[in-house]
DNA sequence: TTGTAAGCGTTATCAG
DNA sequence: CTGATAACGCTTACAA
């Protein structure tokens, strides 16, 4: 039942009910309360403020707190879509430390509300910090960023540390499979330019392609939003357009699941005809079937390591180790991929 | 590259130093800058000010405006299982319709930190309001909840306004379903009490069995995790201990994909020896093969309703009419459901 | 050991 | 129309 409006103004409890009901002055009761663990306080003066406080319920007020502190122990994390797992898995990543150390976490989704929109207002609420995930930094106002503490998700910055996943690797190693599998006519699905990490999987794909002497025409190198229906779409063209294509490599697994729906759609046997990989390792890469070989980004991973480096940041201390290498990406075979048909083979 | 601990206290712009180089007082600054969209300024001033403001880049500061309104402009929302999907969508929902009405949004996921311990939390941080999801009331502590602003969403409540899915409806839509196809050995997998939307889903299904007389033997009858591992387990001990099952009711997606993985592990052709039907519609129920035919719950809509009905709420709105009716299921029928093989029959 | 007092950056109430 | 001035609830010197 909702409280109606102005009708019963619930008193909020402050220190200052507790310093009453104690018997001693409001700052005494910040004293115990929230100064240093063992503040000169009498063990008896500590319990009756202690008691006090219990009894009323009081609860410090966190505004006021952050006010005079200038600093309000709660971070930011702006995500590019909620809707994608890889970063629902990062947000749930950091938010896990961040809750663990006390710090609140303040969530923006940048489909609806631009980013630097996002991260304006969550400065405007004092955020110690800010971490970006799946956010193009310079897609932001020229300075939106200026002093604040930042941590971004794969994506390149000099003035920002970072955490980051081997993308490049990623393409390798996805390319590495599929060329000791023995295809070579091989195609890659992936979107435009958007993020660094789609343009280091996508050139480390065709780095590696290209060291192995195989080429990758322009009809197997596909455009599409990072989506299952970006996925499925390219894959349709992909299929219309080009006849001897035996693998694909998508830029991430929901584009990789949409190539499967689409390859399937069209009567493609995956991996006898086809065979897919993805890159991500999002948890629905296990569920579908044949079960999606992917390249396993660590997304939980990569969101607790920059709660952690963004926490580090905030203590002044260094952040060097943490910031130094990409994550590892390693890849998971299971049921997309195969050798190729003999008569594919060129 | 993180700022040195105390190194250059990067000055934060006040509002005093907005009136200071336009040469007004702070309060005229707070009054054309917050104040009723045409306070009575001079439009003079009133540039003047808005001029300085941007040049010096100011933005105020929400703790302190929030102390002063005893109103932050903020709302939590505390999930049960954040790599849930089905709570991903509810969150991003309920983010959406938060951050257009300009209020923060908090998060908290209670695998790590019990629920209780959040709302706590949020509430020291003054958010205006809480949205709880996947969370059992009676679990919390008996008053964490007193005097605050509070929607459920899917469980029932006499104290607090909430929305919900038709749940009940849900697992009666599954049955019906089933029934019509010819099914007559009917199994359920779901959890043991948890939340009371399972229970309802259940009391459903269980409901419109009996009332055509069909019986649901407690072999048939599993418990297990709502996770795709527990739907896995539970469907691994159910086609061990139960041959003739020829249709299972899952209480939500997760665990219906864990029985399709189960069910494929044990050599079962679905839908042709299994007919499997999930509940909620998740993304993913759509790219497994076969699609997984199961109970359209909107997610995304409870949650952008639930944050409706806070903000209402918040502003002494009457809540009656978003409050009422649970949002309607639907069945939603995809491939994993097909009439039993005549054998089968009893 | 504890109390007094000065803010933190706003909004809000009044005089002028 | 605009400027003092008093909160908001808390932390933090500095006194006592």
């Amino acid at each position: 039942m909702p409280r109606e409006r102005g009708a019963d103004p619930p008193k909020r409890i402050t220190s200052h009910d507790v310093a009453a009901r104690a018997g001693v002055s409001q700052s005494t009761v910040s004293l115990v309360l929230s100064g240093s663990p063992r503040a000169r306080i009498a063990d008896a003066t500590r319990t009756r403020v202690i008691e006090a406080a219990r009894d009323l319920g009081y609860r410090p007020n966190l505004l006021a707190r952050g006010l005079v502190q200038r600093r309000s122990f709660a971070l930011g994390i702006v995500v590019s879509d909620l809707d994608n797992p890889f970063f629902t898995e990062v947000v749930s990543g950091a938010e896990r430390v961040a809750a663990d150390a006390g710090y609140g976490v303040l969530l923006g989704d940048a489909r609806e509300i631009p980013a630097g929109e996002h991260v304006q207002r969550l400065r405007e609420r004092q955020v110690d910090g800010v971490i970006l995930a799946g956010v193009a930094l310079d897609a932001l106002p020229p300075d939106a960023l200026a002093g604040a503490n930042v941590v971004v998700v794969d994506e390149p910055s000099d003035t920002h540390p970072g955490v980051a996943s081997d993308a490049f690797g990623a393409g390798r190693l996805a390319a590495r499979h599929l060329l000791e599998l023995g295809h070579r006519r091989l195609a890659f699905i992936g979107p435009a330019s958007e993020s660094h990490t789609f343009r280091m999987r996508e050139r480390g794909f065709v780095a590696e392609l290209r060291e192995a002497g195989v080429a990758l025409p322009s009809a197997r190198l596909r455009r599409a939003r990072p989506s299952v229906a970006g996925g499925e779409r390219a894959m349709r063209a992909l299929l219309r357009e080009d006849e001897g294509t035996t693998a694909v490599f998508c830029a991430n697994d929901l584009t990789a699941l949409g190539a499967l729906k689409a390859g399937a759609a069209a009567g493609m046997t995956v991996p006898g005809g086809l065979s897919v990989v993805g890159c991500d390792d999002i948890e629905m890469a296990r569920y579908v079937t044949p079960e999606l070989t992917t390249v396993r980004v660590p997304a939980r991973g990569l969101g607790a390591r920059a709660a952690r480096l963004l926490l580090l940041a905030l203590d002044g201390r260094d952040t060097g180790a943490l910031t130094r290498k990409p994550l590892e990406v390693q890849l998971v075979l299971r049921g997309t991929t195969a050798p190729p048909l003999a008569e594919s083979c060129p």
